[in-house]
DNA sequence: ATGGTCGTTTCACGA
């Protein structure tokens, strides 16, 4: 089974290279973030021609996350327990998805991004990130077998090698210690990252700014991760960023991280 | 320090 993520930047302008993708890659099941699209605003027609389940969670133009699978979707659960909420806490922020697809619990997870060091916005990512890791510890403490992939934008870059330079990053979010603190208690809670060891390099990138033609120089941030439970990460043959999804025009920011898992 | 480029329910703001 081929696993996929992909911060698609709106899949209302995307569907069609979300379709592309698909196809291309011979992907089972992806996460999407940043949808940017309400449940009712979801083009689903063309992928359930082609044979796709959807799940969606989105209940603004400015978020969203969302499954498609073409293994089955079961037990799909929108937000997850102690999720906080940033605002008034009736408007729901759409930042993550469960659902099973082939016996594996898999998460879409869009990470708050904290925007600026002493922005409030960043306190409520570390409490968010810390429900996250609570959660997602428990489960595996109901049962240790399960197989459960935390996916999507973690708006982290947990070394300073997962930035193009990190000189530039001196006084940004994205690379602070309680970030990288947060991101490692979730890997600590028994979830590793699949994607690393097969594309272990400095220059292995997920997310390039639009601007200053950044992905055509390679400069960059690792801030898109798969993670997965022990039973899940002993499956895994392969993994890789593909970066033709990010070139061109007409582009998501980020381009998708693919997992493979054996039978 | 600023600006660069995308997206959105756009003349403003978030990433």
């Amino acid at each position: 089974m081929r696993i996929a993520t992909w911060n698609v930047n709106s899949v209302r302008s995307r569907i069609a290279r979300v379709e592309e993708f698909l196809e291309r890659q011979d992907v089972d099941v992806l996460a999407l973030q940043e949808t940017k699209a309400r449940d009712d605003q979801w083009p689903v027609m063309g992928l359930e021609a082609k044979g796709y389940e959807v799940a969606t969670y989105g209940t603004n133009q400015w978020n969203g996350v969302a499954v498609v699978s073409r293994v089955g979707i079961e037990d799909v659960q929108r937000g997850f327990a102690g999720m906080p909420t940033w605002g008034d806490p009736a408007e729901a922020e759409a930042r993550a998805i469960g659902a099973t697809c082939g016996g594996v619990r898999i998460w879409s997870l869009y990470v708050p991004n904290g925007r600026k060091v002493g922005d409030p916005h960043l306190a409520y990512k570390l409490d968010w990130l810390a429900a996250l890791r609570d959660t997602a510890a428990g489960w595996l403490a109901e049962d240790p077998q399960r197989q459960v992939a935390l996916t999507g934008d973690w708006n982290i870059a947990p070394r300073d090698e997962d930035v193009f330079d990190i000189a530039q990053f001196a006084k940004s979010t994205h690379v602070t210690p309680p970030e990288r603190a947060a991101f490692q208690a979730v890997v600590d809670a028994g979830y590793a990252d699949l994607h690393r060891p097969y594309e272990p390099g400095p220059d292995v990138y997920t997310y390039w700014d639009y601007y200053r033609q950044r992905f055509e120089r390679n400069r960059g941030m690792r801030i898109d991760f798969v993670l997965g439970s022990s039973e899940l990460d002993k499956r895994v043959t392969g993994a890789f960023v593909d970066r033709e999804a990010r070139a061109g025009t007409g582009a998501s920011d980020h381009a998708p991280v693919v997992v493979d898992l054996a039978d």
